[in-house]
DNA sequence: TAAGCAAATGATATGTTGTAACATTATTGC
DNA sequence: GCAATAATGTTACAACATATCATTTGCTTA
């Protein structure tokens, strides 16, 4: 079984848990993410949907079943360039920490870390400080991936 | 002289030395931003510009001027959401380290902090390690402000 | 100071993203 | 099988962004 499909497994395992519907085409979407590695918009996950399976689902549709997914924590929606990613921890039951996205500019692919505890901490102390609340703890960073950065 | 005519001031000086031409309306682009504390759109930019002079600047030229005031450094291009704000370190002089952006999710206002010296290494060091580089060392965080939170 | 050049701005058109509103089709529970 | 609900499709449009070419402004230099 390869790993797109042990996800999509894991992901219909979690979704029956709660009680929710991983249809056809939201396992078709989640399958897009996966499939690329890199964070992809609606629109771009349309294409490869079209592409991939030869099906077409409206522009509107993804965008739903984005939310969907998103609501399942099977995916992550990156405020940085509103583009979306699979999470990288659909298999793994531990509990996670806030995540951290390591985001290429140039190939656009997507290294989904665990923030340092301790960085966050002190990060929450400094905006507090500031008479601020944080309110998405996700951490984006743009950055350049090795192969990116060796490769041209 | 108010803070607007203060900051007006440093960033005419500011851009006499680096050879650039704060125009007439670069300068109430940059205006616009500094009377509303929050970070706008170009075209709330274009809106604010038209309620304050009576003059319409088309969106396009809105833009245009929006790259020359980031190119002097005069204002932050927020990639949380892609509005602007204007520079709050136009008149101090010492050198600045990373930008921290604070961004209200209610009210849209933002604040400026310099990021933490010792978060910054710790995160450069987590990104090296997985095998990345920062690009665009500059940290958004989605907030809410104390008179959000306490206001309704 | 007028000519010529480059920078700045305007105008128009169009591409891209995101969402609202309503219609249609599945799915579920009874 | 029949409502009730959830999921998807359709259409239209609003907001955001940029490409391209025209026009104006300001500066340089002869």
């Amino acid at each position: 079984m390869g790993r797109a499909e042990q996800v999509l497994a894991a992901a219909e395992q979690q979704c029956k848990q709660a009680g929710a519907r991983l249809t056809d085409k939201r396992k078709q979407v989640l399958l897009a993410l996966l499939h690329s590695n890199k964070a992809l918009s609606a629109y771009e996950i349309a294409d490869v949907c079209r592409e991939l399976q030869g099906q077409t689902i409206p522009v509107m549709s993804v965008y739903r079943m984005l939310e969907f997914l998103e609501q399942e924590h099977l995916i992550h929606k990156l405020q940085l360039a509103n583009k979306y990613v699979a999470c990288a921890h659909i298999c793994c039951k531990h509990k996670h920490g806030i995540p951290q996205f390591l985001i290429c500019q140039r190939c656009g692919e997507v290294k989904e870390l665990g923030a340092d505890a301790a960085v966050v901490e002190s990060l929450q102390r400094n905006i507090e400080a500031a008479g601020y609340h944080l309110a998405s703890p996700q951490l984006e960073l743009n950055c350049v991936c090795q192969s990116c950065l060796t490769g041209d």
